[in-house]
DNA sequence: GCTATAATTCGATACATGGCGAAGTGACAA
DNA sequence: TTGTCACTTCGCCATGTATCGAATTATAGC
């Protein structure tokens, strides 16, 4: 009953459930979905924080960058069932394909000009 | 994805879980799913109503006796898509099994009993 | 080492949610 | 029609959560 609540709880947030639809084409650096998402650093961490807990998504360190990509659970288990059906009920979403469209831009650009990027937009504030 | 967040937040509370693994059982009166859950009427009342909001549930009044059941949605709609997952993650609980147990008991008391039962629980304090 | 930078953690705030009791609603019964 | 009873809605409070900016941690490059 934990596992499962934990999952369903990260699955209950939009901006976490987009995240996640990110990360099926592949694994992403958080910065970029800081990027995607359009939210604070500490924001996006936190919501990682989040699905990393339920089992959802795993983590992979790279110098100063930190890589998050699904986890491949089979669907016995909670995380890898409620895929399933995050894919199924969102694949047609017209706001995860308006993700996707802006992601494809977003995988293109340098990394150091992403993070100067959301960096920059803070300053201009 | 607003159907889909609202099947999953309701899918994000114990409580609500329980009454659903509770109804794949057959339809149950709202004060059978008091004495299960041992919680207030109204606090009941409004979980069952998050469940019908997001679809997992139909509601079918008899008398002054209201009954609530799993609507049998097909796996193409995210209710029933997410009852699959409902069901397989959490047969084997053993919270869940409990109530199982509790239930065969409540379905077979008299449903007068059963209401004045938690009036009189209340009453008590 | 020192500095710059990517990410996380911390602290604060605003809003959402779960819980209860009281009041309201609707249906049966006297 | 008046009352009773099952349930829902309302008002309130305590707790949880999403968000941000600031402080902290960790890594790369000088």
């Amino acid at each position: 009953m934990r596992e499962f609540l934990a999952v369903t709880k990260a699955l209950s947030d939009e901006n976490r459930v987009r995240a996640l639809m990110a990360l099926a084409g592949g694994e992403l650096c958080v910065c970029q979905l800081i990027e995607l998402l359009g939210l604070a650093p500490s924001t996006v961490s936190k919501h990682m924080a989040v699905l990393h807990q339920a089992g959802l998504v795993e983590t992979r360190k790279q110098g100063r960058w930190v890589y998050y990509r699904l986890t491949d659970a089979d669907e016995t288990t909670a995380a890898g069932a409620a895929m399933v059906v995050v894919r199924r009920c969102l694949s047609d979403d017209a706001g995860i394909r308006d993700d996707a469209r802006r992601l494809k831009r977003i995988r293109r650009m340098r990394m150091d000009d992403l993070c100067a990027h959301y960096h920059n937009a803070r300053i201009e504030k």
